[in-house]
DNA sequence: AAGAATGTTACATG
DNA sequence: ACATGTAACATTCT
């Protein structure tokens, strides 16, 4: 589910209601897989009693500090998210993990499909070092992303959702993207003419921008679209121009949206605007 | 009621 | 090394 504005959406929420400074008390695992990284006795034997020194975003993961060089890494992967519980309580049917964090309260993990996962590391690199650039970072020029598709001869889309080639894309906005920059999911990453890069380039910040502005994208109703805390739902998805939306006419042209799969991945695109040649 | 779903990765094949 | 496809993970939603 969670892309890179929903994930930044969930780190600024958390970081909102004061998490860091907070102690992790006591740490409860329902679901074992859910911990990646150790066996979730040592998770639990290490993560108890450390200080979320700070919470930073990081492509899709979240990235708890801990004092003594700990990290907490976390992706929600398809259906992840936090809640923020000031008890206890009966947990719900999908809560995984449970932090509890002093006086602030428990800190819930659900996650229907139990995709997600936590990482506890002192080597944070080993998971964040091979990742491509922050698209809103500054370094992420059109100049540099004109330099990481030379010399790449697959196909645009997949190459924008690969995150060691740039972070914090997901399916929606590179469908996004790619509609507001006219190209073709299937062009060819290295066939891209100056006047394309810079085109995707503004097209990639300005999405992202959009979805991060309106707190990200929920589609549907159900438990396991997106939510930030306190079952915050974005407000992003009036502003989709063709994600999820085949067969409707497109915003620009009025040619009917249509759909194929790429890489596994639904895709969604317009004939007329983002023509293959 | 079958098919699809916002993500990643291991494995196989070319 | 690169590129592409498939299956797997597990459950819910349409």
């Amino acid at each position: 589910m969670p892309e890179l504005p929903e994930v930044q959406t969930m780190v600024d929420d958390l970081n909102a209601v004061g998490l860091p400074g907070k102690i992790i008390t006591k740490a409860h695992v329902y679901w074992e897989r859910t911990i990646a990284s150790l066996s979730v006795n040592d998770f639990k034997g290490q993560v108890q009693g450390r200080i979320i020194k700070r919470l930073y975003r990081r492509a899709k993961y979240l990235v708890f500090e801990l004092d003594a060089g700990w990290h907490l890494i976390v992706h929600l992967r398809m259906t992840g998210r936090f809640e923020l519980n000031a008890r206890l309580g009966s947990r719900g049917n999908h809560v995984h993990v449970i932090l509890q964090l002093g006086d602030l309260g428990y800190l819930m993990f659900h996650d229907t499909r139990k995709f997600g996962r936590f990482y506890l590391t002192l080597s944070p690199c080993c998971l964040l070092g091979k990742l491509g650039p922050e698209p809103l970072g500054k370094r992420f020029s059109a100049g540099v992303l004109g330099e990481r598709l030379a010399g790449r001869r697959r196909w645009i889309k997949p190459l924008l959702l690969d995150q060691h080639f740039v972070a914090g894309l997901g399916n929606i906005y590179a469908d996004e993207a790619l509609w507001r920059a006219g190209i073709h999911p299937m062009r060819i990453a290295e066939s891209l003419t100056q006047t394309e890069i810079k085109a995707l380039h503004r097209a990639v910040r300005y999405v992202l921008r959009q979805g991060l502005r309106n707190g990200g994208t929920t589609l549907g109703r159900g438990q396991s679209n997106f939510q930030s805390l306190r079952h915050r739902r974005g407000s992003n998805a009036p502003k989709l121009k063709v994600f999820r939306r085949t067969g409707l006419p497109c915003p620009r042209c009025r040619q009917p949206i249509e759909r194929m799969v790429l890489g596994q991945r639904s895709t969604h695109y317009c004939s007329v605007c983002q023509p293959v040649t």
